[in-house]
DNA sequence: GATGAATGAGTTTTCATTCAT
DNA sequence: TATGAATGAAAACTCATTCAT
């Protein structure tokens, strides 16, 4: 049906003789395809349409379907770890900042759905690509914990969080805030169609984050 | 030619005239298939192998691989109904009720790891079979609504749960009780490998039952 | 698609216990559907859904579609039979009983579309079933010829109808009668569609009619 | 593995790199097969057998089998353009070119009997294809009948031709010019084994063709 | 580097036919 | 006789991948 698109081989300048630029439109396009229908649903086809390319240069720079498909999802975590940033967390008191974490992490998630569902697609199926995450990978996840750690133990010294024997780690706030916010997009056509609630939509948005944060500030509150 | 080749009438219970069966056994098939696959990564091969029949009766039933899908999706549903039965919770204080109602959630969730699974492809693709559930399948999801309601307004009523005008409602619980009960199967790979912890192994089990337990619990208790 | 439409067994009486019937059914069903869609357009499971019985019951009476294409064709050779009864011809001028034959081939034709369009789906395939027909099927031919021959050698003897040595033959007038009565349906889509002319439409009738006894009366006229 | 098959460079003309031979040799082979055996009856991979290419071709090039179908029927009536040049009808008298245009026809057809089956096919079956005929096809289409409309002008401007009211249009010859030549491909089978006479064999060609000229030249001459 | 054409191995779907009751 | 269930073979169609230029 898509054959004999032509297109000739002359002006088109703008698309031609630019080996990186292909290669990141090519990851853009897959990460897109393959976030929208998951590696089993992804067609090739449909990547080197998205942009303007052939199918060819796809398994030039790629190898294969699997192979442009842990380069997306390497991709989609490698364009993950522009956050993070300085939130400032250092500076607030311990409630305060794990709020503003949660809050970063909801906003993050929310605005980074081609990533969310790339990771739930990935742990539908074998999740065996995730076994080949670069250690550098590792280490973003590990970051974000790390904070919450901090934030924790201040609160903890401060009197402010629990630290009791069955207090929550960090990993186990890591655990809820994570739940908390992946449901979002991993049950949101459920939730809406049956409850009429719309996880992502703007109506609900502040009834959700506060809902969120209440949760896991009550969490470790004492 | 070949004559003599047997089968006699012995035993050979799965071949045998009895569509009811046959029926039921292409559904559970399905149900496993599109569960570890999804809608487009299972094939109707595999799911005529998986039981003793063959591909083309599974057209006969079901006409195509998507009304093998959709009815599989609604069975999953309706095997849902079973139980929901009554966990005596009215005859337990509120909280007790709560939790209960809680690890009930986890543990059905838990031991219908395809039922979980297909509603989580679903809502990845376009969910759009969700939106042609029966009235009955939206009525059971609204019944475990009705029970949490009831708990709260005991809990409520006995001054033990929140009752300010920003405590949950029965719907922001039920969201927070699902979100952590679903990421546990949404989220398991990844959890394990980088965190070490496996969301529905033995090992984290009673303590992944008490952190959801009281993340609930202290969400709603005054 | 069409599985499980029940029916049950008990009262249906007028279905059952009646082979003839059946057998009768099965042909004009049959007929239908081959006039419809041709011999390999023709499906099996259709034509035992245009009247309610089963394929097994086609297979036990007929043995294959071929079977039952064959027994098709020349029945609806055989319902052809009716027809031709005494037009009165001996009793008309020469011309008018020309007239009348071309007039009564016409509006034959015209009201068994499914005979004709059989014809030609025979004809276009192979026409292997023709060469099977019965003595019987073949006689019926030639009797509207031996009619045909009568008229023409009494317009003749009346001096009315050429007799030079090109005159045409009874079998050259039945070749232009023929050409001329099935073209309105082996063509009709495409005249119709191309110079808007519906050769079967009630519009057009009485025009299409008269050239065509003109057609004819003058090809034989002095 | 397998390397060395070889194939070198020598000949193998039909499997180099010609998209448009390739398509050229699809449609020809589509032509063929759908006027031997109609939609219906014809085989995709029949059509790829017919020439050097597989299946997969025919769904790169026309997407699908009824887009095929399309194409040849299209394609057919293309190269049926190329007829029709000067017959330097208009330097002859009107009856010899009203016989010089009837034999142009029969030839046209006779020679062309795979477009003249795959029309019969078309109007047996719904002739859907036919509605979505370019305007060039219809042109072809009308200019026969333009050239008939100025023989028969001529014809009766020089007075040999009827001009009474009831005299034949140019769509009237036209229909009865396209019966006689389109029943001879359309009944041949019936009429070779009814009545013993090959409409397109050698021996009767004289006689049929004299037979149609006379019934058009009688219809309209005074 | 880039491109369109080509391909083999599946995958879904259809169909005539037969079996068990 | 009658019937619904079952089946194997083939048909349409799809997809990742490679080749020639």
């Amino acid at each position: 049906m898509a054959a004999h698109q032509g297109r000739g081989s002359q002006d088109s300048t703008a698309r031609t003789r630019d080996p990186d630029r292909t290669r990141h439109e090519i990851l853009s396009a897959a990460i897109e395809e393959f976030s929208d229908k998951g590696l089993l649903g992804a067609r090739v086809d449909a990547i080197a349409e998205r942009i303007q390319t052939t199918k060819r240069m796809i398994y030039y720079y790629f190898g294969s379907k699997e192979g442009l498909y842990r380069a997306a999802l390497a991709e989609s975590y490698r364009r993950t770890r522009a956050r993070e940033q300085d939130l400032g967390l250092a500076d607030m008191p311990p409630e305060q900042a794990l709020r503003e974490l949660v809050r970063s992490t909801l906003h993050y998630d929310a605005t980074h759905e081609p990533f969310v569902r790339l990771v739930l697609f990935e742990n539908l199926l074998g999740g065996e690509a995730i076994t080949q995450l670069d250690e550098e990978d590792r280490a973003l996840n590990r970051g974000a914990l790390d904070l919450l750690d901090d934030v924790l133990a201040r609160g903890r010294a401060e009197g402010v969080f629990r630290d009791d024997v069955s207090a929550p780690t960090a990993l186990d706030v890591h655990q809820v805030i994570s739940s908390l916010a992946f449901f979002r997009t991993a049950n949101r056509a459920t939730f809406r169609e049956l409850f009429g609630r719309d996880l992502l939509g703007d109506e609900s948005a502040d009834h959700v984050r506060d809902l969120i944060e209440d949760t896991v500030v009550r969490l470790v509150r004492i």
